[in-house]
DNA sequence: ACGGTAATAT
DNA sequence: TATATTACCG
């Protein structure tokens, strides 16, 4: 039966891949079987077929190297194709469902317990003729290495995600002409389309406008020029593989409505609302969009954003804002209805780590999306007014969850995420060259991915920029690509914003990083000096992010304290609104947003303490919990006056 | 062929 | 919801 491996595992080694498929047929019904048999056999696998799935099941934990893949129909007595699924999965095998039922219920349990194919019956050869793509996606390592180059190369590509079709077929089964079959019904109703090159996911993938990915946009478009920003230069400039120019014409074009908004909202002086739109849609934009603050074009004056009369609740995004250039009006869009967002999110994430992969955890996130925040919260209710709108929630993290954990690369670069079904397909490639440092690539893919994926999404609710704390200050030309002085925008931050940030506290004289708050981030870098200050990212990186812990709180200005009594106020506040928060302890508070750039390149260094970690969630929690009520976010939110974001 | 936009689909 | 796709128009 079984040849020796001809597809196995790593190989790529097999010249005629396909042919010689080891496939291990399980169906009770003999008549299906047998058919299942010939159209396996036709496609030139190799087929060992079995009735019972006793013996299958045997037949995988003795020899699963025998195979390469398991197709099994679902109904069956004794054990079903569940358990046969749960077995092939020990064994690394990709196990394609079979079954009479299309229902979605039925798709649906067969793929979440991790099916990697569900096919109805009748089966037709063309459906088969393209399940070994699932052996490929099972080791995709070693393929990629052999393939890989080739789709990688550059320019334009829109290789990967634009091309639905097949690419790189390569040597597939040799169409031996059939489809004829005459029988089976080619039907693609289910969609069933067919080349799935390797994904198995046939779907195509889509584009994941990250934090990282926007915020190249966003300096694509600056460095063209927002006139001559089309997508097509915008693509070109991007130089990320797999997008489109369409992709990037779509984001254009809710940038372009996002900018828009902001003018109208500054011009006719409503900052918050303005900005705000409410539309929770522009938040990302705002945060990273680099072209108004360059420009200059029309920002608000900050002080005009500050105006405490509206805020209420900041949202600790937004803060972020660093971009800040003074906190345009930009910054503020953000916003909105995440703020609760954070701070679920936060705890979410504390509760429940990582965790699930398709299946929602408990609590989970689509809890919170939908649910105020006041549902999780319970304690949080000041915060809680915010819808929190997750929806991104699994998508984010299922396609970064994967690779999320690892911060590790820090360069990465072009990388799109992208969302399929639930794999996901980082395309790589070169690295732009240009700008950014160190700290973009990686904090963003590095981090952000993390949070967001793993629970915290919530934070962000509409994640996706949010949590860009990106400061793009600068156009890319004109910044100095690396180098010190943090001046240049490049520090991206990665996902989420504050949260992910992780401030650099500088101890003593060196600089260490410590918990993720902006404010704290920010001031380190006034102090800091610019030189440091790189060194000081890169630590962050690597080491803070680690630690990420909370995030921030989504109150901005939320002060804790932390085990030893310290107490830290998060948010942006003090330096912003000037008004340091005070907490009763009388401990001082750390973080300070300093948002303005020049502030901050001046070297103005206004308190930075930074106290460390709260490693503690549960204590976090706590405060926050009890600050809530006081002051947390509403102390905030009143000194920024963002009240009126957040509607109802 | 491309760009912009709006409507609509996924 | 965010993004993609489509259709129209210039």
């Amino acid at each position: 039966m079984e040849k020796k491996g001809f597809v196995s595992s790593e190989d790529g080694k097999n010249k005629n891949f396909p042919v010689g498929m080891r496939v291990l047929a399980v169906d009770d019904s003999a008549t299906c079987l047998r058919t299942l048999e010939e159209l396996l056999l036709r496609c030139k696998y190799h087929v060992t077929k079995t009735m019972e799935s006793r013996k299958a099941l045997e037949l995988l934990r003795e020899k699963s190297n025998m195979f390469d893949l398991v197709i099994s129909d679902v109904e069956m007595p004794d054990t079903d194709g569940f358990k046969l699924l749960e077995i092939g999965l020990e064994m690394d095998l990709p196990v394609i469902m079979l079954s009479s039922h299309s229902d979605h219920d039925s798709v649906m349990k067969g793929i979440i317990h991790g099916a990697c194919d569900y096919l109805i019956k009748p089966v037709s050869l063309k459906e088969l003729q393209n399940i070994w793509q699932h052996v490929v996606k099972k080791n995709i390592g070693s393929y990629k290495k052999i393939i890989g180059p080739s789709r990688q190369l550059p320019p334009s590509s829109e290789s990967d995600l634009a091309t639905s079709g097949s690419k790189k077929r390569k040597e597939k089964v040799n169409d031996s002409g059939d489809e004829d079959d005459s029988d089976r019904d080619d039907e693609d109703g289910d969609g069933s389309e067919q080349d799935g090159e390797e994904s198995s996911t046939r779907k195509k993938p889509r584009v994941v406008w990250s934090q990282e990915l926007h915020q190249k946009f966003v300096n694509a478009v600056q460095q063209l020029g927002l006139d001559k920003a089309v997508p097509k230069k915008i693509l070109d400039f991007m130089n990320i593989d797999g997008l489109t120019r369409e992709n990037v014409a779509s984001h254009l074009q809710k940038y372009r409505l996002y900018l828009k908004k902001i003018d109208e909202g500054q011009q006719q002086n409503m900052s918050s609302d303005a900005f705000g739109t409410r539309d929770s849609s522009y938040y990302h934009m705002a945060q990273l969009d680099g072209l108004r603050d360059y420009t200059s074009t029309r920002q608000l004056p900050s002080s005009s954003l500050l105006s405490r009369s509206h805020l209420t609740k900041f949202h600790p995004s937004v803060y972020p804002s660093i971009n800040l250039q003074g906190i345009n009006s930009s910054s503020f869009n953000s916003q909105n209805s995440s703020s609760s967002g954070n701070l679920f999110g936060t705890y979410q994430r504390t509760l429940f780590p990582r965790s699930q992969s398709v299946n929602v955890s408990p609590l989970e996130p689509l809890q919170f999306s939908t649910a105020k925040s006041s549902s999780y919260m319970g304690d949080y209710k000041s915060i809680g007014d915010r819808p929190i709108v997750g929806s991104s929630f699994l998508d984010n993290r299922m396609s970064f969850g994967s690779s999320s954990t690892s911060f590790p690369s820090a360069s990465s670069n072009n990388n799109l995420m992208l969302q399929a079904n639930n794999y996901t397909q980082p395309l790589h490639r070169a690295s732009d060259g240009n700008h950014q440092s160190c700290l973009e690539g990686s904090l963003s893919n590095s981090v952000s991915p993390n949070m967001s994926a793993d629970g915290l999404s919530t934070r962000f609710p509409s994640n996706s920029w949010q949590g860009n704390l990106k400061t793009n200050r600068f156009p890319s030309n004109s910044l100095p690509l690396n180098h010190h002085g943090f001046g240049h925008d490049q520090v991206t931050y990665p996902g989420n914003g504050l949260g992910d940030c992780s401030s650099l506290v500088s101890g003593g004289g060196e600089m260490q990083c410590e918990t993720p708050l902006l404010g704290d981030f920010m001031q380190n870098m006034n102090t800091l000096d610019a030189s440091k200050w790189e060194e000081q990212n890169c630590n962050m990186m690597n080491t803070s992010f680690g630690n990420v812990e909370y995030p921030l709180p989504a109150g901005d200005n939320m002060v804790f304290r932390d085990n030893n009594n310290v107490t830290r106020s998060k948010g942006l506040d003090d330096s912003l609104m000037m008004s340091p928060i005070e907490d009763g302890d009388g401990q001082e508070y750390v973080g300070k947003l300093t948002m303005l750039d020049h502030e901050m390149n001046s070297g103005k260094p206004e308190n930075v303490l930074v106290d460390n970690q709260h490693d503690v969630f549960d204590d976090i929690m706590n405060e926050m919990m009890k600050q809530d009520e006081n002051n947390g976010m509403v102390s905030v939110a009143t000194r920024f006056g963002l009240d009126s974001f957040p509607p109802p």
